[in-house]
DNA sequence: AATGAATGAGTTTTCATTCAT
DNA sequence: AATGAATGAAAACTCATTCAT
């Protein structure tokens, strides 16, 4: 390689790394994943990827980072605080679906990936958590009826579960709708599993 | 080895292979579990391992397999099928919950392990389905509506999402209630997050 | 197994587990033969081989051991030395081939395992120069035209030699014909590449 | 590693392995040799055999291709087609007694390792039906008589066991001479086991 | 006489990681 | 800024061999 070789400012070659970093973990997880694979992808050599990520579970970290924050502003600018919490609870929900069959490797990584391995469950869940505390306190506000708060987080918990689960599958289709799916989430959250009366 | 030498037989020793395998791998995970890991927790030496369960992959699908028949059964000679389709879900998640809180790391393993890694996934996805198969016949035939097939299946998915929720965040407490926390995914899935009216 | 054990006299036992040793030492080569295989062709338990033939290196030798004498024998019962030593020479390579073409296994063992394998290929090369210095000496007593006694030596090694490969080939064939290939042989010898003038 | 840490370009590092590998074949047949000995030869570490070569069995195969090159060009240089065919045959034998007595350990794994294993057989196979082939095509263009073409293969495989054999017999010596042992051969395939009249 | 149960010691192989340039 | 060269450490797996019955 005598002169093809790149000098790219820091920023740039750290992006390349992060994506190709996340599309390899989406695709073989992380300990399929091989740093080897990764500098492949990003198209550097392996010592770059040391240097700029120092290892391969900070190099996740930073995965998992760069993409949590991607998630909670795309959702988080989807939610409107000005409406109603009921609105604010579907456009969230429409904007989770909608983020997730956009970004397929990072919703895998995220959701995946991070929340099952032991150093990173805990980075993961903080996300989770703080999805779930947000839910809940806006399920509490729309005060159906009086419970403990607890049991808000009961809900959102279970909410979130059901979400995830109609995600797996809708990503695990050829053509994922995210409307529709966000919309059958929505439905049950209100009526339960009797659904909208017509 | 001491003096504890034991010669059992071999059904007997397979036994504790097995029993020590779900328990490493739902501590440490597949790749983070070493043979060795499993042999010292067995009290037996490597090569018994291999002898009995021919291979790593082939022992961590001896375990999905002898764990899914134990969970499978608990839930199934919970739910009567001559009881009104209602009670047979509430009896259904309450045996779940239960056989979780019971069985804390199998559960792990074949919720949280085997439904990630390529080669089992579809083995614990198999019976994932068929879980979520049953269900949704049951709310089919409980006439809440009218709706196409497809939907119910829709409904499953999230129910038992949001089941596996709530087992997860169960399992994460110091002293589990299966009871609370099924008699609350119940009233969800009865009256969705607007809980019963009091 | 309750009953069906059979309590068989050492000599039997012996001569099946060199039998099956034959076979899979031909079949698989001495590394790649297992103790397991050939107790399994044995039809009996690793320790009987450990208690009659004490290790696998030994049980090998036995093999070589047993298998020698039987082809030594063959070849010596065919070369009548009262007839002329041209012969003798013909009819040593007739018995050669046709002990060969018989006990491939045997042949396999004795010419293609045991000459390679260091602990082994004395043992074998023993007997290999057994049959060049009988054949040395009968080239030396037909008196073709006067040589050192050290010329009948090559001569044979090469006569040996050219056997061999000759009898590999014949083994290759799905139809061996020992008696053309030791014609051609003979002819070899007598005439040289030119072959018989006719 | 204490100072002797040297970066050498993958070509010459390459060689080193390959140099070191057959030495090693050659000693210890390629079931006795581990990749630990060879990388132990070679002075480097294991993972660079792996590295570079792939796996033990790709390094046995890159020892058989390297090797089999050198040694058909040494016997091809030495058969100029020009000459009349008893003499490129002499020059042939001559050529390859020279290589085995200057390259004992290429000939040891050429001829001793690899002819054998079945894996590689018919890599060696080929290189050795390739010679027989050449052989038997010269034979026949030297018209010693009239013979189908088959009957020439038959005579070249006897030629090339004979000088297998005194191959092999002349490396067991101390100070092997690859001319008279050639020059042996020689004549016995002009004139058979009679020799030359004087 | 005979065997199921058991293992120590080794093998090949793979990775995350670093050095020297 | 960038990389080819290099490795320590550990993993999965196998096998000849022996013990206890």
């Amino acid at each position: 390689m005598v002169s093809g070789t790149k000098r790219l400012p820091r920023a740039v070659r750290e992006r390349q790394m992060l994506d190709a970093a996340v599309t390899v973990f989406a695709h073989n997880g992380f300990h399929g994943a091989s740093m080897d694979d990764i500098a492949l992808a990003a198209q550097i050599s392996k010592p770059m990827l040391y240097l700029y990520l120092g290892s391969k579970e900070q190099l996740f970290a930073a995965c998992i980072d760069r993409e949590a924050v991607r998630f909670l502003d795309a959702v988080t600018s989807a939610v409107r605080p000005e409406l109603p919490p009921r609105e604010q609870v579907a456009n969230g929900i429409n904007s989770v679906f909608t983020f997730a069959a956009a970004h397929r490797n990072i919703w895998l990584v995220l959701y995946r990936q991070a929340r099952l391995l032991p150093p990173f469950d805990q980075q993961a869940t903080a996300i989770h958590r703080e999805a779930v505390g947000a839910v809940s306190a806006l399920l509490q506000r729309s005060a159906w009826g009086k419970h403990p708060a607890e049991h808000f987080d009961s809900l959102a918990v279970a909410l979130v579960g059901a979400g995830e689960a109609l995600i797996d599958r809708m990503l695990d289709q050829s053509d994922p709708d995210p409307c529709a799916s966000a919309a059958l989430l929505i439905d049950f959250a209100w009526h339960g599993l009797g659904g909208r009366r017509k």
